[in-house]
DNA sequence: TATCCGACAATAG
DNA sequence: CTATTGTCGGATA
């Protein structure tokens, strides 16, 4: 979807209405053609309601309500649609549309149900404008601005639209351009902010324009802008001439910039009417109101089309950026000015450890970590100049002049997206301007603006592959911190090029790493770069690398290089402003080299010092546990359910199932009941096919039978994998069999992390178990109990993987490790006892129709059944220690430690 | 070759 | 919405 080609049709619209060309009854419908809808759907929605019938609402079903307004009845029409949503054709429905509209052919008004928000415009004419507004109807939802940053987001529209344009003017320009057309953005950006904030004489860019881009057709101001670039790196007005600068005007007005932003000669695109018009739009916004650190990420997001769909959803919070920067060293400096009180030296001292400071963002974007940290240092100094100024000032010293110590050359960033490279040095610039305006509040003498003094060290490159110790390189005397939001990406999600970045990363360790974020990459590389340098670092990351299977692969990286995790944050929701969120659990943790200093470990509401944080972010001794292929502990092997790989083919629901005994009574022998962790805890009943080798014939013998072979060899051909592949020829097997016709023991793969015990139970002979679970074949008794206590509960959720933040079981990671006290043959009878005790207790609440779920929710868990696991955990506790457990705390320090002795395998205490 | 797990995806309430 | 579990490919042993 292109915005200009939207805002053409919604004004060719417009002026249809006006004209009478377009029917009242029909406008929705050019609305749905203008947006790009599908041809099907708005034909569909056409012939439902004809022309005929124009009295009546037009209902796309979850998407828009339209009911056309008798003159200047615009706003009562849309009042009546809301009363008649109400009831049970209202709101809540599966059909209940996201919009209201009406429109009178002057008037227009529509509501966004979902936010209650109304557009900015009443008239319809102004619509095209602002066609934004109805882009949730099409999927594309809207960036929500906090309140303060509607300056943001009306610029970053605006520029998008501008963007679009000038791509439209030029559509020559493929790749070898882009990195013009960037530096072109950043440069024009730069432009407008300096003439609203006093870096050039005010709107010296507009005015300029205005009086030398006088074809409306565009025709000359790509020269314009050109003269003007040109002029802007070169401090002579002669030497402008020299250099190709025509208009003796601009060569004259405009100042002298320098710092690199105006210094390569890049290819400046050609205008038409629409990109000129935009250009003189986009000059006459506010620029002053424009946030720095906000903006680069929005403009970046605006620019790459294909990532306007989700739109800054990576961007970092500023909240969580600040959880980044405060313990790392904004804390201390704060601290450190806090005590040094009025304290001339001791302020000056402060003052001077800020201008040793180095930032280093090794995943910068467009810079949001940096901008942040460099206004924040801005401000502490600032705030340092100014009491050195009052004291100095009540003593009436000579006030001096405070020139800051912090240069933006003093911010390093690598980010392989040359756009957004551009966009954090021009952020950098655009906050030092404004910070020095700050500071100026206070000096006697304002810092000049220009020339720009340096630039930030930012460079395009992939941080997994260039050399640190060369983009941030260490001096005397410098602090380096190293922030970031680095990229996650588990497994499955990368690229050929990400997963080479990842071997390069890891080429001098000695190990496989493939199972480890991406991001880890970071972690391991910021160990190295702070065991050479003394640097800390900390980033917002993915709570995967903290748990199950990532641990015992990262954990050893970073311990071999003598570092050690500083300080931490407790497992949040990612979230930020944008209209859709990437869904992921973050942590904030930091890296730094072993030391003995405090450590901490941060909660939403407190901060907890901590002695330690472990590999798993708790504050417990280093030990960690890796995976293990059989049981440390004297318990029977555990497997992993069949996987099938069917496409879903080989599954039938309880009415399929009965359908096919029906039609081919002969299939019954073919059809199991199977059981995932929906089946077992859902109480839910379904079936496979579960076919011998040597019933294959017979099987297929069945057409039913035979067409759902069929489907499932046609869906393994597809696939890319060859095992699977290869297992088309025998799709009457699932891919995946560990199946015994036994009774087991099941135990589900994922499930909620609400509940206070894990749920197994038995299940009987000719059952199979899907891979969302696992299963124990042929089990004891009082394995049951094992797995049911609070014990293995508590294990599971310390050395156990995660998804999103529920329970995930592993045989390799969870039932292998778990140690066990060896039991006596009367301690396991006793075992068992408990178990058939917990199952004596579920037995009723089952045969009433409850489910394992409505039994382990904590709002229903039943007391008999609580006092049921409450006996088998004292029972079993006080075979470990002589006694129940405490707390959860105690009982994982004993399980650590006892896996430890059983294993051996102790990782050095810090 | 068999095994195991996930910056998610889907679906039921 | 909110809560909960499902599925498959790909890396590893």
């Amino acid at each position: 979807m292109n915005t200009i080609a939207i805002e053409e049709e919604l004004d060719q619209l417009v002026a249809d209405v006006t004209s009478g060309a377009c029917t009242l009854h029909d406008f929705p419908f050019r609305v749905m053609e203008a947006f790009d809808a599908s041809r099907n759907e708005v034909t569909k929605l056409r012939m439902k309601h004809p022309a005929g019938l124009a009295a009546s609402d037009i209902l796309w079903p979850k998407k828009l309500l339209f009911r056309a307004a008798d003159a200047g009845q615009v706003q009562n029409t849309i009042e009546d649609l809301k009363a008649s949503l109400i009831g049970k054709k209202g709101a809540a429905s599966k059909n209940a549309p996201r919009f209201l509209m009406s429109t009178d052919g002057d008037e227009f008004l529509a509501v966004d149900i979902k936010t209650g928000e109304t557009p900015s415009f009443d008239r319809l004419a102004d619509l095209a404008v602002n066609y934004d507004f109805l882009l949730p109807m099409f999927g594309v939802e809207r960036y929500k601005p906090a309140p303060e940053t509607a300056a943001d987001v009306r610029a970053a529209r605006h520029m998008a639209k501008f963007h679009d344009a000038i791509r439209d003017a030029n559509p020559t320009w493929g790749a070898d351009q882009i990195h013009d057309l960037n530096i072109f953005m950043t440069r024009l950006l730069f432009c407008m902010f300096a003439e609203d904030t006093g870096i050039f004489s005010e709107k010296l860019f507009l005015n300029t324009l205005r009086r030398e881009a006088r074809e409306v057709d565009g025709s000359d101001t790509q020269r314009v802008i050109e003269d003007i670039f040109l002029s802007l790196d070169v401090a002579d007005s002669e030497a402008r001439r020299a250099r190709g600068v025509r208009s003796q005007r601009i060569a004259g007005d405009f100042p002298y910039v320098n710092g690199g932003l105006f210094r390569d000669r890049t290819e400046v695109p050609v205008f038409n009417r629409r990109a000129r018009r935009l250009l003189f739009e986009a000059a006459e916004l506010q620029w002053d109101q424009i946030h720095a650190d906000i903006f680069g990420s929005m403009i970046q997001a605006i620019i790459h089309t294909d990532m306007r769909a989700d739109f800054g959803m990576h961007y970092t919070s500023v909240p969580n950026i600040m959880k980044v920067l405060e313990p790392l060293f904004l804390n201390s400096l704060r601290e450190q000015l806090t005590l040094a009180g009025d304290n001339i030296k001791a302020l000056e001292k402060l003052v001077g450890r800020i201008a040793h400071i180095r930032i280093f963002d090794p995943a910068c974007g467009s810079g949001n970590f940096l901008i942040i940290a460099y206004r924040e240092l801005r401000l502490i100094e600032t705030e340092a100049f100014r009491r050195m100024r009052d004291v100095k000032r009540r003593g009436q010293l000579a006030l001096a002049d405070y020139q800051t110590g912090i240069r933006i050359s003093s911010f390093y960033g690598v980010d392989p997206v040359d756009f957004a490279c551009e966009t954090a040095k021009l952020s950098l610039w655009i906050s030092q301007y404004q910070m020095n305006r700050k500071l100026d509040e206070i000096c006697s003498a304002p810092t000049p603006a220009l020339p720009l003094s340096d630039a930030g060290s930012i460079v395009v490159g992939n941080a997994l592959r260039a050399d640190w110790l060369t983009i941030c390189p260490p001096e005397d005397g410098a602090e380096i911190l190293i922030i970031g939001n680095p990229p996650y990406l588990g497994r499955p999600k990368r690229t050929r090029e990400q997963q080479r970045d990842m071997e390069i990363a890891f080429a001098n360790e000695n190990g496989v790493f493939g199972n480890l974020d991406y991001v880890a990459a970071w972690f391991a590389r910021a160990a190295d770069y702070a065991q050479k340098t003394g640097a800390e670092a900390a980033f917002v990351t993915t709570n995967s690398l903290f748990q199950g299977e990532q641990v015992p692969l990262l954990w050893p990286l970073i311990n071999k290089k003598k570092a050690e995790y500083g300080f931490s944050y407790k497992p949040f929701k990612w979230s930020n402003s944008a209209a859709k969120n990437a869904g992921v659990i973050c942590v904030i943790v930091s890296v730094r080299p072993i030391s003995n200093k405090p450590k901490f470990i941060f909660g939403s509401e407190h901060k907890l010092a901590a002695s330690n944080i472990n590999p798993y972010l708790v504050d417990a001794p280093d030990i960690f546990v890796e995976r293990h292929a059989s049981a440390i502990s004297r318990l029977p092997q555990i497997e992993l359910g069949n996987a099938a790989k069917d496409g879903g083919h080989l599954m039938l629901s309880s009415d399929e199932a009965a359908k096919l005994c029906q039609d081919f009574p002969s299939s019954k022998t073919f059809i199991r009941p199977v059981f995932g962790a929906q089946e077992f805890i859902q109480g839910q009943t379904r079936y496979c096919l579960w076919i011998r080798d040597s019933d294959l014939a017979a099987a297929k013998a069945i057409p039913a039978i035979a067409e759902r072979l069929r489907l499932t060899a046609a869906v393994r051909s597809a696939s890319p994998k060859a095992s699977t592949a290869a297992s088309s020829a025998w799709p009457h097997r699932f891919n995946e069999v560990r199946h015994r016709d036994e009774a087991f023991l099941i135990i589900p793969r994922v499930s909620s992390e609400r509940r206070p015990y894990l749920t197994v139970g038995f299940l009987p002979q000719n059952t199979v178990a899907t891979d969302s679970a696992f299963a124990i074949y042929n089990p004891p008794t009082w394995v049951f109990s094992i797995l049911s206590s609070t014990l293995h509960r508590v294990w599971t959720s310390a050395v156990g993987g995660r998804l999103k933040s529920d329970y995930r079981y592993s045989n390799t990671l969870v039932y292998n490790t778990f140690p066990i006290a060896s039991l006596s043959d009367e301690q396991r009878s006793q075992l068992e006892d408990h178990a058939l005790n917990i199952l004596r207790v579920r037995e009723p609440y089952i045969a009433g129709g409850k489910t394992i779920a409505w039994l382990y929710n904590p709002e229903t868990l039943p007391a008999d059944l609580v006092g049921a696991h409450r006996e088998l955990d004292d029972f079993l506790e006080t075979i470990y220690i002589g006694r129940p457990f405490k707390d959860d705390d105690e009982r994982l320090g004993h399980l650590f430690k006892l896996y430890a002795r059983m294993t051996k395998k102790v990782a050095k205490a810090a």
